[in-house]
RNA sequence: GGGGCUAUAGCUCAAUUGGGAGAGCGCUACACUGGCAGUGUAGAGGUCGUCGGUUCGAGCCCGAUUAGCUCCA
């Protein structure tokens, strides 16, 4: 008989001494990373710990240490383990999490491994070995049993009956179909009353339903590498094999404080308290209705989600990331109206999250009102968006109930969620309390159809992949045979715009080649490059590589062959390729070369990136420190600069900042680079981009009193070489995102000359001085207005007198009072308002008038009211006499109009309308 | 990346088959009025998102484009 050593331990106590004991093992505490994975397309969010040292792993990157510890903020809202659906109904799932993680690359494996996880939980946490199983993978035709994981695990103390082998499914880890692979040992915990006894803590409930034995930690053992050769993949050990570990602190928290449910822990609790207490609703609200408990579940998880999602850069929107932030969100607004809010809430249960978070991320601290107003704002986005819904939806309930159904269509529904954003939720809990039904089958019908047709359409990723994978064989290739180092390419952008070097590899239309003809599109690979590859908004330079003849030869050419770069890029880290065209000879591989950026253009980019910095800042500067940098582009002629804030600028306030950074131009600061650790560059309070990924050193661009940046890009040495900053334009991307588009230098000063010639021209044409340019357009549109009225009160005066001229035209036929006349009218609407007086003035009767307009026959045709009801019809009328000029026509029944092609027939016309009539033919 | 919807006065929105651009609120002026959105009268305010096409004629139909909303990938 054994009593429970576990002591309870808060989850700040976990996240420390899960740190302590691997940090006290030599194992480097090293920062979560953001949601955001740097650079890496494959991937919506960080979903494991090991995503920050993917390319460590790859050994495409080299960093101080060789084991690492981390508490890494995930997120996982897709896959086979979790779908965004379960979070909430479920006690375990969530969308955000935190997994604690020890990575060894290179360093130890299996042995240790197995060793530290054991003594952490035995020994340290104090977990009863007699509730632990462990799983290791059993092998298979390409991999053999891991005999070794099974050893290690009986030698470190677990019991023999406790380790289970499982297949590829639950025990093989890998990234992709290549690159690195192994099996992996999970560790799974029984919590149930009988630990002791077999009949309850079985076997079966390992990677099985039905018990309470859950997954606390998986350690994966990066083995092999899988390489693709002549199409086979071929598997071989990895020489210095890697470990990666990952345990979900939600779940190891739920055992270490004794809950069956993650969402009892400390991490939820106070948010779902918080939550309580906001609605004022009972103690235990949470735990007395299970519906009720799941909303409030729903609120917990997704208010961290949210809380960390807006802290790493993701705004709501309709695309990416940043339509699962928007789903996210809304989804906890929903089951807020489920509790009973009825005002946007979600902005007062933030607040708890960052309290109860914020010590271990104190970025959710700096970002509070960002955060809370950004949740703040999509919420109400949302109401709207349910308000407008449920307007619809009454309408369509309405005219079902006039018509006796009592079944809302699948298609009605559809269209409220696709269209109008309505979710079926409520469309059904709407139904409900209008004793209706909604035919749900055909709803999800018309939903798989719509997913089926998106995802049809969408095969645009793949390219991406097939490309990246080709440039990664390239790479291994020409590393393999020498031409490269592991570290790849030498990357020296900053030195000066040229380079002395040679040809290491040539590629043509994805695979290498030794030579590149005169006229051949290609890409050269060079030893090492000064060439500027496009990293962190700042475009990739152009330019030429050539190759100078031997000395020894006497010519009057120097140059034996001349390759033009139109870009430079990197498809993987450490492979830059030089993409452009042969203009002249024939390169080789092994060829000196001189590596020649295009200079002026690389200056150009060079002050708009300095102006980039210095406008980051004033805007920091002028509109507060919420603004931060949400995407940039930097290329010769312009630059554009993104960035979060959530109002329009004013022009004023705009003109300041143009100011403000011409200011700063014309004090001609020193723009500096210096290169130092990460956490010092921060603790200096650089400023540091979301979704970037920065090693241990890192560059930082300090412009002296006003900026300091981690940037890898291209400067000038001094401010002043900026010359001049002009702002183009304002503009909205996206909620919450402002766009500022700038020039600099001579495109500056063309820009602003452009806009003095312009008012200089029109200052003649109004023959104005250019100060009292504005003073005078004001009096001349004013001039104008009057003169408008003017001529339209003497139009009108005019169409009077006709009036009274033509009055001796009145034909009576068959009773009816008839005019037909031509009048002098300048446009439609003065022809419309003759008919209105001669109407008036018969009182009773048809009035067609006829005018030139335009050189266009036009005819209009009015009944009196009386007529109308008498069945004459000007529609009829003008539909049977339009023809005749080579027209049509139509109208209402007291007013139509006509138009034709033949101005001779216009006479001819108002006779067709007077037998019409005659005859008797309208009505 | 693909689909649906929307764009009309300062704001919220109307405008039957293509045939006279409107309402409410707000604004201005005047008159009446001791009352919380006081009443009445008169008035100003519109490139009908932009460009092109069809048509005698386009706010309306067609195409392109921009912006917003929304669903999916």
């Amino acid at each position: 008989m054994s009593f429970s050593r576990i002591m309870y331990k808060t989850s700040d106590e976990l996240r420390s001494s899960f740190r302590k004991f691997f940090v006290e093992r030599s194992h480097a505490p090293v920062a979560s990373s953001s949601l955001i994975p740097a650079g890496d397309r494959t991937l919506m969010f960080a979903n494991s710990g090991m995503v920050q040292f993917k390319d460590l792993f790859l050994g495409l990157e080299k960093r101080s240490y060789t084991r690492a510890t981390t508490v890494q903020k995930c997120m996982r809202v897709s896959g086979k383990h979790n779908d965004f659906e379960n979070v909430g109904p479920s006690p375990r799932h969530h969308t955000f999490f935190e997994m604690l993680g020890n990575f060894s690359f290179g360093d130890y494996f299996k042995k240790d491994a197995i060793q530290f996880a054991w003594d952490l939980l035995v020994n340290t946490w104090g977990l009863e070995a007699e509730r632990l199983w462990f799983t290791v993978f059993q092998g298979d035709a390409e991999v053999p049993v891991d005999a070794e994981a099974i050893e290690l695990w009986k030698q470190v103390g677990a019991n023999p009956t406790h380790i289970l082998p499982f297949g590829r499914k639950d025990n093989f880890w890998e990234m992709g179909d290549i690159g690195p692979c192994g099996p992996c040992s999970e560790i799974h915990y029984y919590r149930g009353e009988h630990p002791q006894d077999p009949q309850f803590n079985r076997a079966e409930y390992v990677n099985g339903s039905g018990g309470e034995t859950i997954e606390i930690w998986n350690l994966v053992f990066m083995q092999f590498n899988r390489y693709l050769v002549q199409d086979k993949l071929t598997l071989e050990p990895l020489p210095r094999p890697s470990v990666d570990t990952g345990a979900g602190l939600e779940r190891v928290a739920a055992i270490m404080q004794g809950k069956l449910s993650n969402y009892e822990t400390d991490l939820f609790m106070p948010i779902i308290e918080a939550t309580r207490k906001l609605l004022n609703a009972p103690e235990r609200d949470y735990f007395n209705v299970e519906a009720r408990g799941v909303s409030y579940r729903v609120i917990a998880d997704h208010a961290r989600a949210v809380t960390f999602l807006i802290a790493d850069g993701v705004n709501p929107s309709n695309e990416g990331r940043g339509y699962v932030t928007r789903l996210i969100l809304r989804r906890a607004a929903r089951h807020g109206r489920l509790l009973g809010f009825t005002e946007p809430f979600l902005d007062q249960v933030i607040p708890t999250v960052i309290q109860e978070m914020g010590k271990e991320y104190p970025e959710i601290i700096q970002q509070r009102e960002r955060i809370l107003k950004v949740a703040r704002e999509e919420e109400e986005r949302f109401l709207v968006t349910l308000h407008n819904g449920e307007n619809i939806l009454k309408e369509i309930v309405a005219d079902l109930k006039s018509k006796g159904a009592n079944q809302i269509s699948g298609e009605s529904a559809f269209r409220l969620h696709d269209t109008f954003g309505y979710p079926i939720e409520l469309t059904s809990e709407f139904a409900r309390e209008n004793e209706m039904l909604v035919d749900e089958a055909t709803f999800h019908r018309a939903m798989e159809r719509a997913k089926a047709t998106s995802r049809k359409f969408s095969a645009t990723g793949k390219t991406d992949a097939a490309a990246f994978q080709n440039a990664r064989e390239l790479f291994d290739a020409l590393k393999e045979n020498g031409a490269l180092p592991a570290t790849g390419v030498k990357y020296d952008p900053y030195r000066g715009t040229n380079a002395d070097t040679r040809v290491v590899g040539i590629v043509r239309d994805g695979e290498l080649v030794d030579e590149l003809a005169t006229g051949e599109q290609g890409q050269l690979v060079l030893a090492d490059t000064c060439f500027y590859v496009e990293s962190g908004g700042q475009i990739s330079d152009t330019g030429n590589i050539f190759h100078l003849r031997d000395a020894s030869v006497s010519s009057r050419d120097p140059i034996e062959w001349d390759f033009r770069v139109d870009d430079t890029r990197q498809p993987v880290p450490g492979f830059i390729v030089h993409v452009g065209e042969m203009v002249k000879g024939s390169a080789r591989v092994n060829d000196k070369v001189v590596a020649q950026v295009n200079a002026e253009r690389r200056e150009s980019i060079m002050r708009n990136h300095t102006a980039t910095h210095l406008l980051h800042a004033e805007l920091r500067r002028a509109l507060g420190t919420h603004v931060h940098q949400a995407g940039s582009l930097v290329a010769p002629d312009r630059l554009r600069f993104d960035f979060a804030h959530t109002k329009p600028i004013a022009d004023s306030e705009l003109s300041e900042i143009e100011s403000a950074v011409n200011a700063d131009i014309f004090k001609n600061d020193n723009v500096e680079p210096y290169l130092l650790p990460k956490d010092e560059a921060i603790a200096r309070g650089a400023m540091a981009l979301f979704g970037e990924k920065y090693g241990d050193t890192v560059r930082m661009m300090e412009i002296d009193g006003i900026s300091r940046e981690l940037c890898g890009g291209t400067h000038v040495e001094r401010t002043g070489q900026i010359g001049l900053f002009h702002i183009v334009s304002e503009s909205s991307t996206a909620a919450g995102v402002r766009r500022i588009e700038a020039v600099t230098g001579p495109a500056a000063y063309a820009e602003l000359q452009k806009g003095i010639e312009t008012l200089e021209r029109v200052a003649a044409q109004v023959k104005a001085p250019p100060q009292q340019v504005e003073h005078k357009v004001a009096a001349l549109l004013e001039q104008l207005d009057v003169r408008d009225k003017e001529i339209a009160r003497l139009r009108r005066e005019m169409a009077k007198r006709q009036t009274e001229n033509l009055e001796s035209r009145i034909q009576r036929v068959d009773g009816v009072n008839l005019i037909t006349q031509i009048v002098d009218a300048p446009n439609q609407d003065l022809l419309r308002e003759q008919s209105d007086y001669f109407k008036n003035k018969i009182g009773s009767g048809i009035v067609a008038l006829g005018a030139i307009i335009n050189e266009k026959p036009s005819m209009i045709v009015a009944v009196t009211p009386d007529l109308v009801e008498r069945g004459f019809d000007a529609t009829k009328l003008v539909r049977v006499s339009a023809p005749v000029m080579g027209g049509g026509g139509g109208g209402r029944p007291s007013l139509a109009q006509a138009g034709g092609k033949d101005a001779a027939k216009l006479q001819d016309a108002l006779d067709a309308v007077a037998s019409a009539v005659a005859r008797n033919d309208s009505k």
